[in-house]
DNA sequence: AAAATAGAAAATATCCAATTTTAAAATGGA
DNA sequence: TCCATTTTAAAATTGGATATTTTCTATTTT
């Protein structure tokens, strides 16, 4: 579904440019420039950096206008923690009341995300974005027969953060090969397979390593501005 | 801390409003009415219904304008759910990590607490939104060790969506007396020993007797207009 | 030279009026 | 009663105007 208004279109490219580290961790975002960039008036661009604070990926500061949200190995470990928790939870959920719907959908995003990984892994060079679509499609397939829409929801948050340290972290060192790919073979079958505590293991283990990649960097340096405060504000709901 | 700007002092009431249900489940949010009623433009009302869609207080489907998010027991059993999956998980963290500011906190916090729990309940008359205020912040002392701003985060999400139909419901029930006094006692005991399993379960109880106040009525009868649809959309950030 | 201050320039937060789009309601026949 | 059309009420956006607040820079003071 696309966008029906124009807020909701710019939101959708601030937010991704935000996620894919184009607008970086501590930019100051001045409405005349986002004007210009976006070319969306001033009340428009507002009330989309409003949503984007509520998603906690720009601070609003005050009277001092809005910044990326700056980024800290603190807060990395922070939305590691509460995403395992969350992905974890929901995934047993999940397989509680799967039925064949569930599987269903399940496999089939395995699939896509399969096939391109296989592309992408032969040839590194052909990376797309369309990875990290699937990626989470997959994550979202695992645990969308939990039943509860909040629960979604924050995870879809903790997912898109979680996202953003990844992006950042590939803008210096190469996209990991292989190994990912393993991991989702054996993600698959232990959901198949209906074994939650294995399936949440491994779930664990994967978060745990797609973190890593930033990690691994010491990525927590000069970042646009001064102050790289704690997180977010308030924020809300999922995708529809 | 009192609000810096004219939009987060709009919000905070408009908040306030949803929350002690003035302003109820379903309800359109006519921007011209808002304007008279809270004395702001048209841009500042968006930019503050657009937070309080991130908090899942208000909807804003489409291209027809904002209404209150309504109300529904599935709804409500999802929020039950999900904070007391956080404010469990919280309040053992906070254990583990316990120290002497932490426990001062939580011993403060009940004081309050339990002094006007004492007075209303002599009194019931005397009913104040202070009450509310108060075991707010004695649940917030509990969790406030346990180190994760996402977590204290969503947490005051579900704490505000779960306080709204527990205001939901003292407008068609006396407030319930006693028991929570006694409730809140325990919690601090287990709290104070350190007992997380004891704690969780006591809190667990806790959060699932409150939210019966509501079920107890059915209360999800006609609200304000039409489709009663699902939750939230995105959502984010705590209060600083 | 460090600190404090005054003034200028830049950027925010708000509001208002006007236009374009959309959705919901009313109307007028088949 | 059920469509199709017209009307009407709101919402979504824009552009511009205005106080206020920050931030920057040059000037003084200690």
């Amino acid at each position: 579904m696309r966008p029906t208004t124009l807020t909701e279109a710019v939101y959708g490219r601030i937010r991704n440019d935000i996620l894919l580290g184009l607008l970086k961790p501590g930019d100051k975002l001045k409405l005349e420039s986002l004007r210009q960039r976006y070319d969306a008036s001033i009340n428009t661009l507002r009330e989309t950096l409003s949503r984007l604070v509520a998603d906690g990926l720009v601070a609003n500061e005050g009277q001092r206008g809005f910044t990326v949200v700056p980024t800290s190995l603190a807060d990395l470990r922070d939305i590691t923690e509460m995403r395992q928790l969350l992905e974890c939870h929901a995934a047993r959920l999940s397989i509680q009341s799967a039925d064949l719907d569930w599987e269903s959908r399940v496999v089939g995003a395995y699939h896509k995300l399969s096939k391109i990984e296989q592309v992408i892994d032969t040839d590194p060079k052909r990376y797309s974005p369309l990875l990290e679509a699937y990626n989470r499609q997959f994550h979202g397939a695992l645990i969308s027969a939990c039943g509860s829409r909040w629960l979604l929801n924050f995870h879809g948050v903790m997912y898109d953060q979680s996202l953003r340290y990844r992006m950042l972290a590939f803008q210096v060192r190469d996209f990991p090969r292989d190994q990912s790919r393993r991991e989702h073979r054996e993600i698959l079958d232990a959901a198949l397979a209906r074994d939650a505590d294995r399936l949440t293991a491994l779930l664990t283990a994967h978060i745990t390593k797609g973190a890593e990649l930033y990690v691994e960097q010491d990525l927590t340096r000069a970042q646009g501005t001064k102050r790289r405060g704690p997180p977010p504000r308030r924020h809300a709901g999922p995708r529809k």
